[in-house]
DNA sequence: GTCTATACTGTGATAGAC
DNA sequence: GTCTATCACAGTATAGAC
């Protein structure tokens, strides 16, 4: 793997453990063994590090989201979270200091409010579709405040978790992915919700 | 006031709007018109500051969670709800970087865990008497996970609002408390939901 | 209690040799 | 491409006068 990349990566590893903000740029350059003025060869500033870190996260959520083939079945909802979570979990630094982040980079936070944006309105394009299919029933308002909790709730799932219950790697997901599915579940058709409690049985 | 009692109430207000990793000593000592030697004269060092300030929130918070009189009506809950989140929006920094300030501050971070793990069998509690009383029908697994959704969304409702809709005042807290309130509704006695429903649309 | 001046430290970033 | 050396600066914290 070519250096620049390896600065990627690593970064990315050690962003997530201790939070972008109290990860230095020397600390990085000492992990891969290399100088911090090699680093600095590669990337301009620590900043552009980010930057780049964060088009990779954007690019990887809005491919997941560019899917519009929704299918009814709970097994597929299951699945695409999953997906949702991998990605959050992949890169979780974004997640945990979101004001202090966006404070010192606007820009970043303008295109991941995008991107929240975009799963809200994919969140209600999919219950509207399971409305429309006679697996969930829920007026439009009520879809729009499920929606918005769901969004809130895989977002800081992760967060959440770490201060509540110190997980630290993936281990906790299944139960992120549960956690939104309870949200829709008292919406559901009896045969479905059914199927969900089986699932989570299953996963938990 | 007593300038021990200014710094505190400065660096809370400052803290809260910028991130306190963002905001430095000096700020502080700047926005009172008072030197840094003054400031260090009063604390030992930042820490202390975020120490008193976290205590402050601890007790605020503890108080109003040690109330047992679990009332049944709609309207009780919405006003405790409020006070939940006023509390919640008046230390609003210790919310929005959670992995950075507990990163930094281990003890600090256990005692906010402390605080959720009581918020959510405070929450229990109320979903079971809720029950009890024939207001709300749910089978204990959906009272639990029930209970961390509510918890979460608690949590961090005023960071997501601040990301996706640049909220900074006390604006989007009812939206916050019907948010909550949104989770609870499925499984309330068709009475209480419709209730819900009428005073949701009075403070949206 | 409050001030001014200053020391110390860590971090981001650059220069120039190899 | 990579290294060593070094700068510049910001932020924390202290010393000592008033």
């Amino acid at each position: 793997m070519k250096t620049r990349d390896r600065i990627l990566h690593t970064s990315l590893a050690l962003f997530n453990e201790f939070g972008e903000p109290n990860v230095t740029t020397l600390q990085i350059a000492d992990e891969m063994d290399i100088s911090p003025g090699n680093l600095y060869y590669h990337f301009k500033n620590k900043t552009e590090i980010l930057v780049e870190l964060f088009s990779w996260f954007e690019q990887q959520m809005n491919d997941l989201l560019d899917i519009d083939d929704f299918s009814a079945s709970v097994e597929d909802q299951w699945l695409f979270l999953h997906l949702v979570f991998e990605n959050i979990a992949q890169y979780r630094f974004l997640y945990q200091d979101m004001v202090n982040l966006f404070g010192r980079h606007e820009k970043i936070g303008l295109r991941f409010k995008r991107i929240l944006e975009k799963k809200r309105k994919a969140t209600i394009l999919i219950c509207k579709t399971l409305e429309a299919q006679g697996v969930l029933t829920a007026t439009d308002k009520e879809i729009f405040a499920l929606a918005e909790n769901i969004v809130l709730t895989a977002t800081y799932w992760i967060s959440y978790a770490k201060v509540m219950h110190g997980s630290q790697g993936d281990s906790e997901l299944n139960q992120g992915v549960f956690q939104v599915m309870s949200l829709v579940a008292p919406y559901l058709r009896a045969e479905e919700r059914e199927q969900l409690q089986v699932m989570g049985e299953a996963y938990l």
